[in-house]
DNA sequence: GTCTATATGCCGATAGAC
DNA sequence: GTCTATCGGCATATAGAC
């Protein structure tokens, strides 16, 4: 994980210690199940401070998706930018197949770039944290959303949109909670696919 | 949901309330989240009657998912059976194109049995429920797993392994999870599907 | 079986010394 | 900025009357 800011002062390292290491914490007990005492051990610092960096608990919880916001939009924005480049203007209703097929082939990009950043050890706490959100969302939700997850639904949508024939084009959302769902199950894809007792 | 055991004692009648009535409270809420308190006042009794019923809200929280998996196993059992009668003994491994196609239809029908019930309004909380534990498993888990889940997940595996080719063989379990996977996250989808704001 | 009342403990937040 | 100490609140579990 790459340093996106400046060199800290003391107090940003406690603060950012306290970030990465609630994260897999909050992943794996869920906010309500996890104490600010268990935070602070995790992080190495005083439950105190959770208080003063944070204003209190609901504060880290929300610091910890601006921060995989931050580094989210950080890996996949070049990608984006780049799809969204040769996507162009949007063609007539009278598409020719090989349009078609180039939608494809950037629908391919993307997926491939949300499959290798999900793939990467580092991200599944991420992935919990986020699969937890999205089954129940809090504010922490919309941060996710307004960070990376909504353009990234809309530049699928916008690819799907082109690639399927005009009588499917109101199933385009669908499709996309498809793919993702895909990409997803895989990556939380623990329980349920393997039997009891797997880590 | 149909009644699958005799009429019931006036003690029968306060346990199933209080399974029936936490069923959408631990899935909305999370375990942790949620009271004795609460539980108690959805389902209109006494917050002690949990403890002597249940021991404790472990206790509870165990009941719902043994009554979840009861249902379930009620439903598809039938469908199960009737498709592993037709899959009969495993072909060799000089398979013919035509039992792909036997088999295709079988794992169809599998899903389609899996689809229906997922779809029905009356199961969005179980299925909440589920995906909570599969998210984060729980001893809860085991009750699902051991209830139906994993014949459901040993059947599809068996069927995809005789429809997909002899090399893609061991890929058989992750196709398998792409498959739930889709349905799964079409059901829970709705936030990270939706825009932010819609329920 | 059901209820009221309560014991016991943990949690989040904060005051105040350093 | 960091720490110790603690306050008030709420949760679970249970004792005991009915």
């Amino acid at each position: 994980m790459q340093r996106l800011s400046t060199p800290n002062s003391r107090g940003d390292v406690t603060k950012e210690s306290l970030i990465v290491a609630a994260i897999p914490v909050f992943g794996r007990d869920g906010f309500h199940a996890t104490s600010t005492r268990a935070l602070a051990e995790a992080a190495g610092v005083n439950q105190a401070l959770i208080g003063y960096h944070f204003g209190n608990k609901d504060g880290l919880y929300l610091a910890i998706f601006e921060h995989i916001a931050r580094q989210i939009k950080h890996r996949i924005g070049p990608v984006a930018d780049e799809i969204e480049k040769q996507m162009g203007e949007p063609v007539g209703e009278a598409r020719l197949a090989e349009d078609a097929e180039r939608y494809l082939e950037l629908l391919f990009r993307l997926t491939d770039a949300m499959v290798s950043l999900m793939a990467q050890d580092a991200s599944a706490p991420w992935a919990q944290l986020i699969l937890r959100e999205q089954q129940a969302p809090t504010a922490a939700f919309g941060v996710l959303y307004d960070g990376f997850m909504g353009r990234m639904l809309d530049l699928f949508t916008k690819l799907v949109e082109r690639i399927v024939s005009k009588n499917s084009r109101g199933n385009a959302r669908l499709m996309v909670v498809t793919i993702l769902g895909q990409i997803l199950a895989i990556r939380a894809a623990r329980a349920g696919i393997l039997p009891p007792g797997v880590p």
